[in-house]
DNA sequence: TTCCGAACGGAGAGCGCTCTCGTGCGTGCT
DNA sequence: AGCACGCACGAGAGCGCTCTCCGTTCGGAA
């Protein structure tokens, strides 16, 4: 091949069109796959394509196209007050992240994007952030916060950014979202607790200022109430495994006759049984106890954890499609889509 | 503000450059804080920016500089056979993923830059990554492998794309990474159980194809046999919680006196304890166990892991730091840097 | 005052791509 | 045979930025 070219650079669309005799812009045609090209003329660019080892530049097409075939996945938690390790906290080590990372991977790679992730955990990258989208160019925006009372949301969707999130915001917001039907999950939990034959029902909540603790605890009362429970006693936790410890702790002496407990995720569930196992209750014998969200690890620990499923990979790949949609029509109408969950019986209840 | 623009697009160079009536090539200094612009006239860019909203246009800059402020988080792992769920499988289940992330972005972030996640689990995702990078106009790559065997190490450098590891490449490659001392942890275990009494001492490994799992091994035995012991009995595993079950069941079979093991990583040993606690043994009376990692679960485990622990976030953030280095200076010479493990006695062990 | 150099601002040429527009040709209709 | 229409392709104008090059200005030394 004697096209000059500086071998320093990769070839481009010019050098391609001088290989293959033709104009930049039936190299393009044949690139993007856009209108007829004659087959003739399409297979010498092909096979120019091939010769050069030409790859499309993106900085360069989105500077025209002014979208760049990324999006961003935010992770908004609270900031850690007085913590000394340099490290974002909370939301990585939580293995819900994990499976939202797969389902948003696993949902966009189809198409050919990927995430950048960005984390968002201080006032100043809060405030920062919306800019800062602005100039990455991202095309859209997948939202995992877990900040009670966050206004990104709104943010988002006035910067006219598309956006959809996991759970439904704390604030209401013109924006597109996946959840789970945290009630109805409540309500199987509290079926399976009274069908078993528990009678001394209470339960550990999640944070009450953000709707999946809120919610699965007024869908477990509601649900309790209707089995003829008018109240049903609950310890507030935050979703960690030392949280559950510690709430399992505050129930067996405000309840100890307890003999049916429902945990607002796995793992505090986790540390709840740790907790009943150390005062000598056994699970699900003395107390049985239904966690939520299905992690992995409820299936490993000891007893394996009776849960309520939530589909998080299905959900989090629908949210990256639902965002693929917004993108493509940024007039397509907000949605939300409701997964329901189910429950998995295992051995602690 | 009388400047006319269509209303629909950003703010560009050229609308400062108007409003404050100076040159583009003087707001463009002034953005990228290069030469000596008169304070004076700094200051009315200034304003102007702040007045038009202005933020640079990231792919324009790309365009012309040909780097993105972007690097790509890559995970490559083995393809799985014959699995029906269409997500991605091991590595974002498994604790460890989240503090590699969080260790990187925390290192990232100070630059303000941000990872892309790539997942690479395929032959033909495998294949068209080095495209998919040049494509993407990455500016670099954090690899973290899981790939027996992976020659993606030396693809990237051959394509001349700065690269990272996290953990020593299996085939050799001109190519820095970071990694622990796999051997000196392992003999912080040996040296503990010895000390502690146990005399039938047996080992769970990691996959030997993998530098991790092989090493640890090797370590181990190396330090048992310089505390007297010529032969220490090992059943590999694969580093999950099921593997950790399965081998620790071939393992009381094999060598039903054992009173002492070496997990190769925490979420095995958890595995191990459930199964020796289901077999009536106590742990840490009866056998003594002890983990590889650390990981979050170590702490809440009942009882709480011994373990060697890995700075998994240190080593992370350091690979950042290492790549933003590589791209900031081309010609630098590839390093290794080795982080020492410490062991984090609590009750296992 | 004259001259030189340093310091700073502006003009303008791209970076690699997309996309509109215009040209020329072949086809179907009257 | 004449005309209009459609289709394939090329020309060329940007997208928003950086960076080199050049002109201008100003200060200080002779």
């Amino acid at each position: 091949m004697s096209i000059s070219r500086p071998s320093s650079r990769p070839p481009t669309l010019e050098h391609v069109a001088r290989v293959a005799g033709v104009s930049r812009a039936t190299v393009s045609r044949v690139v993007n796959g856009v209108r007829n090209v004659d087959p003739e003329m399409r297979e010498s660019v092909e096979r120019a394509i091939e010769a050069t080892g030409y790859v499309p530049n993106r900085a360069a097409r989105s500077l025209v196209t002014r979208h760049t075939g990324t999006v961003a996945l935010v992770v908004s938690e609270p900031e850690r007050h007085g913590q000394t390790d340099p490290f974002p906290g909370t939301v990585f080590n939580d293995p819900f992240f994990g499976r939202v990372v797969s389902g948003v991977v696993g949902g966009l790679r189809p198409h050919g994007v990927h995430p950048v992730l960005m984390l968002v955990d201080t006032p100043a990258a809060r405030a920062g952030l919306i800019n800062h989208l602005r100039q990455d160019h991202v095309d859209g925006v997948l939202l995992h916060s877990i900040f009670p009372d966050d206004d990104l949301p709104k943010q988002l969707t006035e910067a006219a950014i598309p956006t959809v999130l996991f759970c439904r915001p704390t604030r209401p917001a013109q924006v597109s979202y996946v959840d789970v039907a945290h009630r109805d999950g409540a309500k199987l939990a509290a079926d399976h607790l009274v069908a078993r034959g528990c009678r001394r029902i209470a339960t550990i909540s999640g944070p009450l200022d953000v709707p999946a603790g809120n919610d699965r605890l007024v869908g477990f009362r509601d649900a309790m109430a209707r089995h003829g429970f008018p109240f049903v006693g609950c310890v507030e936790g935050n979703f960690t495994h030392q949280g559950g410890e510690r709430a399992m702790e505050r129930l067996l002496a405000e309840q100890p006759d307890v003999d049916g407990i429902f945990v607002g995720n796995d793992l505090m569930a986790q540390g709840a049984v740790a907790v009943l196992r150390e005062h000598g209750r056994r699970v699900p014998d003395d107390v049985a106890v239904i966690g939520f969200d299905d992690s992995s690890a409820a299936r490993g620990c000891r007893p394996p954890l009776t849960t309520v499923r939530q589909p998080v990979e299905d959900m989090a790949a629908e949210m990256a499609r639902l965002l693929l949609a917004h993108i493509e029509d940024p007039d397509r109408r907000i949605t939300s889509v409701i997964f329901e969950p189910t429950l998995v019986v295992r051995e602690s209840a």
